[in-house]
DNA sequence: CCTTCATCGAACCGATCAGTTCGATGAGAG
DNA sequence: CTCTCATCGAACTGATCGGTTCGATGAAGG
């Protein structure tokens, strides 16, 4: 990131730059907790460069946020995929990623759903229901592997519980007062048995 | 509330109706999403009325949420009450209410989770850590009722429902593409009936 | 009647913010 | 070597924000 006055890397290597160091500040503080100016200190950037590449502060949100909902949706479809062809192991892989990323310490919930809830206007709130979308096909097509009789209510139950112990798990670590985790994988296996 | 100039109204009443002001304001626009001023115009009152009564607009924020959170939990335990002695038709009760309240146009959420997620820091992140942990009593107490060998961690298991139906219903009603409702008390009946 | 005081309304303050502009710099391309 | 241009860094703008202050007002209480 030391990046010297004239320097002529690739374009593209300082947008993914920015966009690193924007996804890590806009999640740790907040859309509104932090601004451009600090930004790009962090980033390393001058402000003309960051405008020049994304136009304005919502662009930059709504890239981040672009990418962040693809790069949780595949992570996630990749740990189920993983685990064979077995839905049941399909969940129970899924909810074994959810829960190892709930214990990192920088958990603070899911950027884009706490986004939408910031900013209720701006390309936000799209985004995150095109994100709860994809998680409920993700696992609308475990339930139906499995054999459910409704596949998408089925897949409407395991979205609950995964945006649930996200909610849940995300408000740990400031206080003590911690409630019971490790639930979900547990609650989602009963969930899934039950609807065969 | 056109209160004229001089008006000795019951001081109480005037905190009361600052704080039905800003209660709908904040969950409507977020807490940073409205300013002070902005909020003493709908209120009806002068800015230095609003500091002397909550001193900071972080005390009034708090102020909000713990009234907010005591109405939510105390209209979730009524709604359980009502039902009768039967656990499983308490918890019937408590979705069914909880399915009501998504269906209001002005639905946005939690207004005390949504308020953690927005500001980190401040009395937020407490007020709603408590607040989860009352939801988690009540739906313990429901589990622990209906014979759970582990009443907590069904508890837990129906408060991720809870959470999770919450959030994502609250992301429906700007844009279109809404995902299946009416999932979350079916959900929660079969952990519980799975837990006997 | 007269004191008290909650209230209004408007001006004011210092800080911060998103966004713009510009001269200087230096690496890469021809 | 020279032109191009992405970049820096710093100054600047206009708006907004949370919070303070103050004189005027008028109802309640003695």
């Amino acid at each position: 990131m030391p990046v010297a006055k004239g320097a002529r890397l690739d374009p593209a290597r300082t947008r993914a730059e920015i966009l690193r160091a924007a996804t890590a500040l806009f999640y740790a503080h907040g859309l509104d907790g932090i601004g451009v100016a600090e930004l790009c200190a962090r980033a390393g950037i001058s402000k003309e460069t960051l405008y020049r590449h994304f136009g304005s502060k919502d662009g930059l949100v709504e890239a981040v946020l672009e990418a962040r909902s693809d790069r949780t949706v595949h992570w996630l479809e990749r740990a189920a995929e993983a685990a064979g062809d077995d839905p049941e192991r399909q969940l129970a892989a899924v909810f074994d990623a959810l829960e190892g990323w709930y214990g990192e310490p920088a958990f603070r919930g899911c950027a884009v759903v706490n986004a939408a809830i910031q900013h209720r206007e701006g390309p936000a709130l799209g985004i995150a229901v095109r994100h709860l979308v994809r998680y409920h096909d993700l696992l609308t097509g475990i339930a139906a592997r499995a054999g459910a009789a409704d596949p998408a209510a089925v897949g409407a139950q395991l979205l609950y519980l995964l945006e649930g112990a996200t909610v849940v798990a995300g408000h740990q670590g400031g206080d003590g007062a911690r409630g019971p985790t490790g639930q979900a994988k547990a609650a989602a296996l009963t969930l899934l048995r039950a609807a065969r």
